[in-house]
DNA sequence: AGGCTTTGCGCAAAGGCTTGCGCAAAGCAC
DNA sequence: GTGCTTTGCGCAAGCCTTTGCGCAAAGCCT
């Protein structure tokens, strides 16, 4: 391995004038930096990002930490997070956190053991009891993305989960439903309540009373986005339309539709959170809610910059739109 | 921050002792490490794995350098890696080639600065020039996922691409079809030419001539899909079955047919190489060819630990079996 | 009791880089 | 030509651990 020294040594210049070239960290003339850059160039000298991590006190590493569960949602996060560190020259190491607060917290502890300088989390249920404090302690900067809690004061970034839920609920209403049933995520994520008061939201702008029975848990998944379709189907007075909080929830809701032999949108019209690459080939195309994930990601990034810089800062909430992308499953015509 | 040096002094022991507590690398006396550890304890001493990797001249870090590209087939393969390399101890950094050599190279200049410890690569088309010399140079053990390469003398996991694609495409036959259009992959990924083999295997195994306008390119993408789609289509003498080389050619296979109102089973039977979550909910059902991916990345890991414990290792070539999941858009009668 | 092996620890160098401080040379104004 | 300000660099301490070497104490043998 080819050392700051050797190339010092090389050039006949001193190991700071080397760092300095290296980092351009001050003023060096430009024959000198000649000389120190033909001599890296000649010996194949690399920066050593740990030692300088060491000597600096920094490692311009941060650290991401969300479930690694097979979502497509998840990739488009990373992406966008991933893109904005690099253009800001930070590092990012990605973390498991399997969505349970008890591996989450482990997994952060990680992270700060690697004394990342700023970190990403979307955050699991009961995350404020086990992995806040971890975070309180330190003075490392934070910003929590898709599941914002408004109690914390801290910089958030997530989707507008209750208006544009509201937005296709009213869709659904106008279209003629007034028995919409909701396959509900986790109860303890803030985005399932966000989508649930979207869902409340809607009716009472149509002063429409809700009908508790039409809301069923879909646990985020897509088992339990089965079983509660097949709740709703059971019902006296079952819905004329349905709508799933999630994509996982959703591929639930239509294998159930689909083992019931309901047709959609004729016997029922249906919704989704989340779009699909797919969405657009079921017959009928899926009526969904597009997060801007990527774009997420990176603002996610972006507050973190601001605030490893200004720790004082006041925390900020960042709520971007989402996308209704109405296609046929709504009851709606087939567009073009 | 708590040193070590201050755990020491607490202690009443040297530095140098801490350390051999805290790594397990000597002998140390009971009541010795017990004072050892209440200091750790008392002071909330932290290890500082920055520090250690420069002393020690090892970090504990491999990389990984894939395609973020939004397909499930990657997330589970990152599941496999992380999922060995935590039980391994091992960090994992992940980078984005973007599927593009050019890319790739510097994403992986990138982790070579970092000095990881091996790497785990899911090579792009035209790596063989650009990426593998960086490779060459060095003494960084590596190994090759996905895409792998015969030629080269190095480890590499991958799937039976070959052998699972002939046998989908003997159920075809074997159900009536003579004339089978293939979606292929980017002609310069290894794992398209495989299924190409296999493709023409099976018409060999059956003694059928392949007739080379059904062979068409989708460039492993959804909208490559649907192109090379809408050509087979256009055949004066156009396929009776269509078999999609990957999960996002299938997507845009899967448009093209909507869009022309082609019936799967009835005008046209399809299959295709990757499972989706949703292919159960497919009316009619997709039959798939389904990857091991987690397994795939694990045994990754297990290989790239073998290369790092033990450079002169002969290079392994892994190849793990696909399952074939049979449902109805083969046409084969519906399972309950 | 004296010599020899264990067992347990400390010392100090090493690892590669950054950076505050201070010195020398060059540039400038008068 | 003198004195002052820039500009350019080097010195060396410091970042926190790891680890080879060597010393001392304790335990064993005869």
């Amino acid at each position: 391995m080819v050392t700051m020294t050797e190339v010092a040594q090389a050039a006949g210049v001193s190991v700071s004038t080397v760092s300095h070239v290296v980092n351009g960290t001050r003023l060096v003339a430009p024959k000198t930096r000649e000389r120190v850059v033909r001599a890296m160039r000649v010996l194949g000298y690399e920066h050593h990002p740990i030692a300088r991590s060491l000597a600096a006190g920094s490692n311009r590493t941060i650290g991401l930490a969300l479930t690694a569960a097979s979502n497509p949602y998840w990739v488009e996060l990373i992406q966008g997070i991933d893109g904005e560190a690099t253009r800001a020259g930070l590092n990012l190491i990605i973390v498991d956190t399997r969505d349970d607060a008890r591996h989450e917290s482990v997994a952060i502890a990680n992270l700060l053991a690697h004394h990342v300088e700023g970190l990403v989390i979307a955050p699991a249920d009961g995350w404020r009891d086990l992995t806040l404090p971890l975070l309180r302690d330190r003075p490392v900067p934070y910003v929590v993305v898709d599941r914002i809690d408004p109690e914390l004061r801290v910089d958030q970034v997530g989707v507008e989960n209750e208006a544009s839920t509201a937005a296709i609920v009213d869709h659904l209403i106008s279209r003629g439903h007034r028995r919409i049933g909701l396959v509900a995520g986790i109860p303890g994520l803030s985005t399932s309540a966000e989508r649930l008061r979207g869902y409340h939201l809607a009716h009472q702008r149509a002063g429409l009373a809700v009908d508790p029975a039409l809301i069923v848990d879909g646990a985020s998944t897509s088992d339990g986005g089965r079983k509660g379709t097949f709740a709703l189907l059971d019902l006296p007075d079952p819905p004329t339309a349905v709508f799933a909080a999630n994509n996982n929830m959703t591929i639930g809701t239509l294998a159930a539709l689909k083992a019931a032999g309901i047709k959609v949108p004729r016997d029922l019209a249906v919704a989704a959170f989340d779009d699909f690459a797919w969405a657009d080939l079921f017959s009928p195309g899926l009526t969904t809610v597009a997060q801007p994930s990527t774009a997420i990601g990176a603002r996610a990034v972006q507050l973190l910059l601001r605030r490893m810089h200004d720790p004082d800062a006041p925390p900020q909430t960042v709520r971007l739109p989402a996308e209704i992308i109405h296609r046929e499953s709504c009851g709606c015509p087939a567009k073009p």
